[in-house]
DNA sequence: GTAGGGTTAG
């Protein structure tokens, strides 16, 4: 089988097509899911074009974007494409068609094939929803009756209901001057967006002079003397990204060939300045990109662009997807490329990664700079790694690199996080010091930076000292740094500007506006926000975004709605913060029709239901007794975007939960469906989730399962497992789990041991705790701990029994005590619980022992463990059948992976000899 | 004003 690149021209496959046509083709065509629906298209041509009897394939998308992204996609993608094809395939070189009637031609053949493809995905969709009705029916089928918990849960909610009603009713009534957030803060929020006729009509006007600009523009013709001048043929300058977007559409196409790459570049670079303020220019980049494939190559700084892009979406796969594919198109990343790269990688924590793009920059010869070095070193935050910070810095004073503000705030950011005293934050003052005498000033940040590192080691009087210090040095204080002295929302407000003569900046309102919420002051925040209208601050998404938050914690879905609205009305874009609190405040409430109706209102402004927010809503979901609810959550969540298996495995965890067999097994068989891999971790949701719902044979049986499967568990999994089994009545179950230890070699803790040995002890299986002693010592531990550990835990617990007996007879209430007592410490095993912190500790030392233990346990896997089969369980046994030794398997893996390569070595070869084209094919794996 | 960095948050 064949995978062909996402990065193939659609040409490139049709020629590979024809020239290989029995093979089967894995269309692996774009990684993104509004890509995916190109593929149903490509599938669809090939239909077209007779090759039916190929087999195509598409891959599932690793991102889920809403089917109306994909919508609006679809046209201005697949028109490019196919408009080059059917130039190639319908018309040739010699072009016998007069030109205008070609462009009529085409125009027919790409309306067509363009209908269908719209349609195409809603069809497929319409037929997936009836099967997924079909399959819904049968999972709310086999609910569980929750009524009877759900009574319980019920009454849990009524109380907190009453709490939160309490707290927010009882200022009023005793007339105190913490107030709700209600009136206060809320009403001036919407008393300020009254009157949006006069905004609209502005607005229009606005629209009307563009409108009329754009028809001068069209009807001018170009000048012919402007094209090679240099000028640019697109004006950007002063306008705003809607006004671009207008201008940009109203261009001809003949107009459009005479633009440059960097015309295009400029283009992007606006929309991607107005993309944090509607996301809407997301599509509109995409656009863009598209149009320069057709008409040209892209350049570095396209791509740099769109990766740019991605950065400010948070959307890592997306960014590596156009790193890639830029440099499938021989276009040569540039130190910007990599900065991007190296800042999104540390922003989610992967300094190795990191560092080896770094390598990578160093081996091409791409040159470093300081925004390179201020990234590799914030990576050293995450690894905790001062020495590799200073360094860095090293090799960027050796590279010529001037440090600069930034560079040192980062410095000293790595420093004072990793400092737990005085001496270790030294280092920071000398780079204060340093960059003082090379003339960096400091600035406020690098000030609170150390504020903060004190306060957190509980030296307050340096803390102020450095406070004192950024005064003397003519620095002046913001909100955050106050809040580091621990001055915080109106005082604050007020101390900044009584005090210290400074206007706040819209941020330092928010912060404060956030502090005061934080600490339920809420007539305080009202006042702050007062304030800040009345100097003339407009709120933006993150003051809304406050408050909103505030409501929906407070359980006030209605209020935070009202401002959902009156942000409209005040024109500021909703982001996906504000949309997920709103959507989660009212899955909160099981109010699932209006959280969907939210959804869809999202993903009509262009905001993405994204992953975060997808797997918070199942999470919110989960929480409710009701199971229907997330099963409810879940089906229509399929219906409009594609969850990742991640999303799947919460919610097998959470059905897992009611011990259905068949409700888990219906949501893996959809789980498939929608391409998404069973593997270990979804099996590991499942048999948590059993045994969160004390499901303890469901949970064994989906364990059975897993290891049918193949797919060998881990320390935590299994460690899970033996603790749900640690009763006496399990015993059995515990000691095929503790074998199960040895035969996948995983090492026990000292918990794990533990609790198997108190078992023994519990039920007075003095074979089966000398042969776990005895496995322990072949392992190369040293048991008289275990010995030690166990026979202080008996003997306290005979001593209370003892205790228990003889006071019997005495006073009621002490007897009381001690049948409580009693209770609490039934079994040996919840009385180690009690004290296993102080053995642990004990254990700490035992390095060696432990890394000794692991390799022999290896050993003990591969060989001995079969070896001692007689010793074993029949099902124990069965399953060291099931499992080769460790080195068998490598061994098999090696030759099968030999054998492939080497297959598509041959296949490689008579396809690159059959077809003359750029093709570069991989091995399926 | 073609693209990239630190301190804070929902």
């Amino acid at each position: 089988m064949y995978k062909l690149k996402y990065s193939y021209k659609f040409n490139s496959i049709f020629h590979f097509i024809k020239t290989k046509p029995t093979r089967k083709i894995h269309l692996n065509y774009f990684p993104t899911s509004h890509y995916h629906h190109q593929c149903v298209g490509i599938k669809k041509q090939l239909r077209n074009f007779n090759h039916s009897r190929h087999f195509v394939n598409t891959i599932k998308c690793p991102i889920s974007l809403s089917r109306y992204n994909c919508y609006n996609r679809l046209q201005s993608t697949i028109v490019h494409q196919q408009l080059k094809q059917l130039e190639q395939l319908n018309y040739g070189n010699d072009d016998p068609i007069p030109s205008g009637e070609k462009e009529n031609k085409i125009e027919e053949v790409i309306h067509q094939q363009l209908s269908d493809h719209v349609d195409d995905p809603f069809q497929k969709r319409e037929k997936e929803n009836k099967i997924d009705e079909v399959i819904h029916q049968q999972l709310s089928d086999h609910v569980d009756d929750p009524f009877q918990k759900g009574e319980k849960e019920n009454k849990i909610d009524e109380v907190i209901h009453q709490q939160l009603l309490d707290h927010v009713d009882d200022p009023i009534q005793k007339g105190e001057k913490e107030n709700k957030i209600e009136e206060a803060i809320h009403q001036q929020l919407l008393d300020h967006v009254d009157d949006p006729i006069p905004k609209g009509e502005k607005e229009n006007k606005i629209d009307e002079a563009i409108h009329q600009q754009l028809l001068d523009h069209v009807d001018d013709p170009i000048p012919k003397g402007e094209e090679k001048g240099g000028k640019s043929l697109i004006d950007v300058e002063n306008k705003t990204g809607e006004e671009v977007w207008i201008h940009y559409k109203s261009l001809s196409n003949k107009f459009k060939d005479k633009l440059q790459i960097k015309d295009f570049n400029k283009v992007l670079g606006v929309f991607l300045r107005n993309l944090p303020t509607d996301p809407v220019f997301h599509d509109r980049m995409l656009t863009i990109l598209d149009e320069v494939n057709y008409r040209m190559k892209p350049d570095e700084s396209t791509y740099n662009t769109m990766m740019s892009m991605s950065l400010q979406r948070k959307n890592l796969e997306e960014m590596k997807y156009y790193f890639d594919i830029m440099q499938d198109q021989k276009i040569k990343p540039n130190t910007i490329t990599y900065n991007i790269m190296i800042t999104a990688i540390v922003r989610i924590g992967k300094a190795t990664q990191a560092f080896a793009l770094y390598d990578d920059m160093r081996k091409k010869g791409i040159e470093r700079n300081q925004k390179t070095f201020t990234m590799l070193i914030q990576a050293c935050v995450k690894t905790r790694d001062v020495k590799q910070a200073k360094s860095l810095y090293n090799d960027m004073l050796k590279e010529g690199i001037i440090p600069d503000v930034i560079i040192y705030n980062t410095l000293i950011n790595v420093t004072a996080r990793n400092a737990t005293n005085l001496k270790e934050l030294e280092p920071a003052f000398n780079y204060v010091e340093e960059m003082k005498q090379k003339g960096i000033t400091p600035i406020t940040s690098t000030y609170s930076i150390l504020v903060k590192s004190l306060i957190e080691m509980g030296k307050r009087t340096e803390a102020l000292q450095i406070f004192n210090q950024m005064e003397k040095d003519g620095c002046k204080p913001d909100a955050l740094i106050l809040e580091g002295i621990g001055l915080t929302g109106l005082k604050s407000l007020i101390k900044m500007r009584d005090t210290y003569n400074i206007t706040p900046s819209n941020e330092d309102y928010n912060t404060f506006i956030n502090q005061a919420i934080r600490e339920s002051k809420f007539n305080d925040a009202a006042e702050i926000l007062r304030i800040m209208l009345q100097n003339g601050y407009q709120p933006d998404v993150s003051t809304y975004s406050i408050i909103i938050n505030a409501h929906i914690k407070n359980n006030d879905i209605s209020k935070a709605m009202q401002l959902y609205n009156a942000m409209k009305i005040d024109n500021i874009k909703s982001d996906s913060y504000i949309f997920s609190a709103l959507i989660i405040g009212y899955v909160m409430k099981k109010d699932i029709d209006q959280a969907f109706n939210l959804i869809d209102e999202m993903l009509n402004s262009h905001v993405e239901l994204n992953n975060r927010t997808i797997n918070r809503i199942i999470d919110t979901a989960s929480e409710h007794q009701d199971i229907t609810i997330i099963q409810k959550v879940f089906d229509r969540l399929l219906r409009m975007t594609n969850p990742d298996k991640v999303a799947f495995e919460r919610v097998l965890w959470r059905v897992a939960q009611t011990g259905q067999l068949t409700m888990v097994e219906n949501y893996l068989i959809l789980m498939e469906k929608y391409n998404h891999k069973i593997d270990f971790d979804t099996f590991k949701s499942i048999i948590t989730g059993s045994c969160k719902g004390i499901h303890l044979s469901e949970g064994l049986y989906w364990y059975q399962k897993m290891i049918d499967l193949k797919l060998r568990p881990n320390h935590l999994l299994l460690s899970t497992l033996l603790r749900c089994h640690a009763e006496p009545k399990y015993s059995n179950k515990m000691f095929v789990l503790w074998n199960d230890f040895h035969y996948f070699g995983i090492l026990p803790d000292d918990e794990d041991i533990m609790f198997v040995l108190l078992i023994c002890r519990e039920i007075s299986s003095w074979q089966m705790e000398n042969r776990i002693l005895r496995q322990l010592k072949d392992l190369g531990y040293n048991t008289d701990t275990y010995k030690t550990a166990l026979d202080a835990i008996d003997l306290q617990k005979i001593n209370e029994e003892d205790n228990n007996n003889n006071n019997n007879n005495t006073k009621k209430d002490e007897s009381i005590q001690k049948i409580q007592g009693l209770k609490l410490n039934t079994g040996a095993i919840e009385l180690w619980i009690k004290q296993r912190k102080k053995s642990i500790n004990a254990y700490k030392k035992r390095e060696i022992e432990i890394r000794n233990a692991k390799e022999n346990l290896q050993k003990w896997a591969n060989k001995v463990g079969i070896r001692n089969e007689a010793k074993l369980d029949t099902s124990a046994k069965k399953r060291v059948n099931q499992w080769l030794p460790y080195s068998e398997m490598v061994k098999l893996r090696k030759k099968k992976e030999e054998e492939e390569e080497a297959e598509a070595a041959a296949a490689s070869a008579t396809a690159t000899a059959q077809a003359n084209i750029n093709l570069n094919i991989n091995t399926n794996n």
